[in-house]
DNA sequence: TCTGCAAAAAGTGTATACAGTTTTTGGCTT
DNA sequence: AAGCCAAAAACTGTATACACTTTTTGCAGA
């Protein structure tokens, strides 16, 4: 396994810890312990530390060490605005561009969400939810954007961990169904429209303003 | 100089170089080389090489080392079609928002570019073009934009760099100056559109269909 | 019991060592 | 003279060592 494949792996072991809420915002990510657990030297895990970092789902401190990220209430309207300036434009171009194929691709996608809600699948619906816009933008022939935009959506995870209010969330699956009916009828306008109102549903129903509701216990008590 | 900033310094360094064309696509970047350069250790100087593999700078290549970036035309495409869905909204929002110290400062910005232009200045007129871009962003009080967009133009000096078939981008200063223009004007729909036009109109100064221009030759005599 | 402080423990920041791979060099063959 | 192979040099990938900083521990004094 060459180096970049071994840190690479990291990353998305704890990308991945990090998004499914296993780590927690505040907390502290210690160097050893992390290449204790992976099997590998410090080095490899600073390697991927720091690629974390870059991706901002983790803040590092010097002399302090690295800390899962506690997005500011700022930050989450800022990471909010880019997704609807690209996530319009996408669905724009999706409406015009898409084949059949994908848009059942699409509609497969928006199946599995129903049905996890359904079946009460907390972390698989929420895993889904976010899937929908990731794999939209991998559908759209255009990685740049689809990497852009699945980093956007990474920190959206932490963002609802930490403002999430009540469970609003659980109407993005039909939101993402209404999108999908339009994209359907290639009624352009409209997509659009469902996308960006259902983006600023999501960043409604957060409470942006809390001040830093749990990180700062998080912080305390780590 | 705690770490952080160390390695910064070298990312910000060599990103310079590369966005300022000192350092050619497909140039290797051997680590011991530029660790006896920075007066650091190789350990420091691979940080900053992850770090610009990651904002698509450089390209790393498993056991044999690092290579400024050459992007594909494909690539080329997909950076351009980003910046469009970004920095049509960002204009729509800049006509809204901005206050008039905000576009004073644009003003002036346009005119360093005239006075680039007219004195001949290639060097700071590339970058000064492209500050304007980097600049509003930064106006628009929303860095998680600014840095997304500030790396896309960063590989947009790259493509430049390895596409430019004619100096067309000459009249860029002219098509910043007629934005600026609909900007003061409040005519929303204009500055957006002539945003649009102008990155269409630096994409298509370009030949992007080339098979691979320089690299070729640059990797060749590496 | 609580506060403050010093020693110890743990952790980060950087350099260096070493194993494995790739590239270069130099000579040998055709 | 051109091509090829082996030895040497150079380079990357990872681990480890060590200096320095932060945090924790434990004890003395109020």
């Amino acid at each position: 396994m060459d180096t970049t494949t071994a840190t690479r792996s990291i990353v998305d072991a704890l990308t991945t810890a990090i998004v499914e809420h296993r780590l927690h915002p505040g907390s502290k990510l210690a160097e050893q312990k992390l290449a204790d657990h992976f099997g590998v030297s410090r080095t490899l895990v600073r390697q991927a530390l720091f690629q974390l970092a870059q991706k901002r789902l983790i803040r590092m401190e010097p002399a302090r060490g690295a800390f899962v990220a506690t997005p500011s209430g700022e930050e989450a309207k800022q990471v909010f605005a880019v997704r609807r300036m690209l996530e319009a434009e996408m669905t724009r171009n999706f409406v015009r561009n898409a084949t059949k194929t994908q848009i059942q691709a699409l509609q497969e996608h928006v199946a599995q969400e129903k049905a996890a809600v359904q079946r009460g699948d907390v972390a698989g619906r929420t895993d889904l939810l976010g899937d929908f816009h990731v794999r939209m933008a991998e559908l759209m022939g255009n990685p740049v954007l689809g990497q852009i935009l699945g980093e956007l959506i990474s920190r959206c995870s932490l963002i609802t961990l930490m403002y999430q209010s009540d469970n609003a969330a659980e109407h993005s699956a039909e939101d993402h169904a209404a999108i999908l009916k339009a994209i359907v009828a290639k009624d352009e306008t409209l997509a659009v429209q469902l996308m960006e109102d259902h983006l600023s549903h999501v960043e409604a129903s957060l409470t942006l303003d809390r001040k830093l509701p749990n990180s700062d216990i998080a912080m305390a008590l780590a």
